[in-house]
DNA sequence: ACAACCTGATTGAGTGTTCAACTATTCCGG
DNA sequence: CCGGAATAGTTGAACACTCAATCAGGTTGT
């Protein structure tokens, strides 16, 4: 462990240019849905997997895992999106532990109208600037990466 | 602006993998750097930065825009690390609003002894995973993102 | 049936980030 | 050379995230 394995220039390269990317395309995001929607990218992540579920309701710990949260993190986001009334929290009906988290009439119209404007960012900031060929080499990239980090810690 | 042009099946895919993978990706980054040199990944690129220059020092917003930081996050970051004795702020010799952050002796060490375990993680979680073409087509694909963000706002 | 362990979820303290407001200095047009 | 605008940087409040501790309810083995 004596010799550190360095990047080469090309890697280095990319690696610079993915983390510039991602830091100021996040950060874009991040804005452009506090200042249209009032909500973080993390909560609009909440509202977005709810929404898609089949009674728009899960159990907090799917719900964590399904938006890469820890359990901790969902528990405070689900408590303010609650407070907001866009999520209500009831009991789990087999486990009396569990708690499912449901989207409320609100909440859908909330996500609904801040939809638009963030796919129409994600298309102009990402998706319109790239070749479709460059679209596809994302996803095996991207894909890459998570198989890489969930074969191992 | 009454129809949204929602992304299609590839693009969701791309876009969902690109995002799962940099969410898991930059958490891993933090937890590795939080555990074995006690900083957070923001302050990591603060020392690099620093270190990389000419008698390690530098203007605060030249090191804003370098570090992709808002002036604001930078002046709490620079205070946190002046705390710590990694970072020393002095008068900037030319403009009296100015201010230089210098690394120290110190915070030369903290890096030192940081780099290997953080980069270690890069190479593992990222490099490692991809052909070689793959490292060149992410940074086309940075490329294009970071050069479409300052085109506009 | 009970102890030991595991799982689901929450809580609070500590830390970092954002936004807007503010101070101080420099730049620029007339 | 003066007044208004721009620039450099800091600050505090509000908010989100992390980590470790905690609580309650289930599961397992004997």
């Amino acid at each position: 462990m004596s010799d550190t394995q360095w990047l080469t220039p090309d890697q280095q390269r990319a690696w610079r240019a993915y983390l510039e990317a991602t830091t100021l395309l996040f950060d874009a995001l991040d804005r452009q849905l506090q200042a249209d929607a009032g909500m973080p990218h993390g909560y609009y992540e909440i509202l977005v997997r709810l929404s898609e579920e089949p009674g728009r309701a899960m159990r907090m710990s799917e719900l964590a895992a399904r938006t890469l949260s820890s359990r901790s993190r969902l528990s405070h986001a689900i408590a303010r999106l609650e407070e907001r009334g866009w999520v209500r929290r009831t009991n789990a009906p087999t486990d009396r532990r569990g708690q499912v988290a449901e989207l409320t009439e609100q909440g859908l119209v909330v996500l609904a109208a801040a939809a638009p404007g963030h796919v129409g960012e994600v298309q102009a900031r990402v998706i319109s600037r790239l070749t479709p060929e460059q679209v596809g080499q994302l996803e095996s990239i991207g894909q890459a990466i998570v198989d890489g980090l969930a074969e191992d810690g």
